[in-house]
DNA sequence: TTAAATTTTTAGGTAAATCTAAAAATTATT
DNA sequence: AATAATTTTTAGATTTACCTAAAAATTTAA
């Protein structure tokens, strides 16, 4: 049974680890807003614990026990987000910091009830996969938004950003999950993207382009 | 905001202060399963933010504020638990603990919309009154069981003992809220109850009868 | 391939919540 | 009222998760 911090610290290092393979002290002590001396000290924690493998400077990596212990807090947070988004009426903007807090209630028999309660849903409000009890999800592969051509068309499932500022943007442009685009244009000027959506014509910047991800379905 | 260990014991020294008005020292340790010395630590620290009024040496008494702060959470507790029997089909033996950990979730939004989800009940699984968002509810008044003489009927509104072990016995002799009852006798050799429950006669030891709570209704 | 910049670790300390052992105050009993 | 029993507090440590400042290792740049 891991602390409430422990847990955190999986959860972060699990997350960046998606992107490079061996994590850095610093990269964590970013994401869990706190210093590089602190995570140096955790980091050794967890290796004795044998939730990561590390070598001194080299940073370090999820053991399987990691990456389990990691899946089943990511599984708690996002069916908890669906719990907020279903059941009582939070826009998709107003669930993490509730869920960063609700992952943490040890209780298996409960996280199983409330998959169950939800019918055992595939993804959470933001578009990403929900693990299921076994640690299992398809790993989904996305386009990003920034990286279609002109004609393309799709479908918005997902963000790679959760901050409430982004997410408030997107549904002001009525840009939400499932929603179909299309590329009409791209502009020389700053690189902003014309797209087609819900019949309508919106200008979205670089930025936001970026962080919406697109499940191809059309011309390539 | 206070932490989770205060939390904890300002809800207990508001269930102590139930039945003493002034609340000894050693009565916290034993609830908080902590050492009395730990315990005069923690007063100190909440008489100087101001939860409770402290004279050493004399026990505490909460503050307004003190009190508001335990009723909250008791409020929180409750719905949570009404949540977990209601919608994740607990039993009302299994919620306790669970309740025990979503209790201290800081979310006044979450809490008042899960009160809303659950169209605002008015009492708990074990017939505890829930706290509306002002923290009033009303004390109902219950007879124990025990107290009731021969021919004496009711209804079973409460359970004064929330072990896992007690209310698996009751359900297991069909001693459930909400069942009509009737005392048909009390023995002298041992002072246990005979009851009339659904239509059945069944025997149940004082220690059991101590803890459960009657609404009566009839012939007193 | 040195020197500079960056990253990471160590050393030494703090604050919160706990503990044990011993001292002090209160309450109960003779 | 004196003594015994109980309750409560103090003193001094421990553990966890932090911190700052400085040293050490690694990486990048000249
Ligand atoms: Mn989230
Ligand atoms: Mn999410
Ligand atoms: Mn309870
Ligand atoms: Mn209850």
């Amino acid at each position: 049974m891991q602390s409430f911090t422990e847990e955190n610290y999986l959860k972060i290092i699990y997350h960046l680890a998606e992107k490079t393979n061996n994590v850095q002290t610093n990269a964590i002590a970013e994401q869990m807003q706190t210093k590089p001396a602190s995570v140096t000290d955790m980091i050794k924690k967890l290796a004795e614990k044998g939730f990561v493998d590390y070598i001194k400077y080299q940073g370090v990596t999820l053991t399987d026990k990691g990456k389990n212990a990691a899946v089943d807090i990511v599984r708690k947070h996002r069916l908890w987000e669906v719990f907020l988004v279903d059941k009582l009426n939070f826009k998709w903007d107003e669930v993490h910091d509730v869920a960063e807090e609700l992952e943490h209630i040890k209780s298996t028999a409960l996280i199983e009830r409330l998959d169950e309660f939800l019918g055992f849903p595939k993804s959470d409000p933001h578009g990403d996969p929900i693990p299921d009890k076994n640690g299992r999800f398809a790993k989904t592969q996305f386009t990003k938004l920034i990286d279609l051509k002109i004609s393309d068309q799709g479908t918005i499932t997902g963000v790679s950003q959760h901050s409430s500022a982004f997410l408030k943007h997107l549904e002001k442009l009525g840009l939400t999950l499932g929603k179909q685009i299309e590329i009409n244009d791209v502009t020389d000027f700053d690189g902003s993207v014309e797209i087609l959506v819900a019949g309508k014509q919106i200008n979205i910047s670089r930025e936001v382009a970026k962080h919406i991800l697109i499940s191809s379905n059309g011309k390539n």
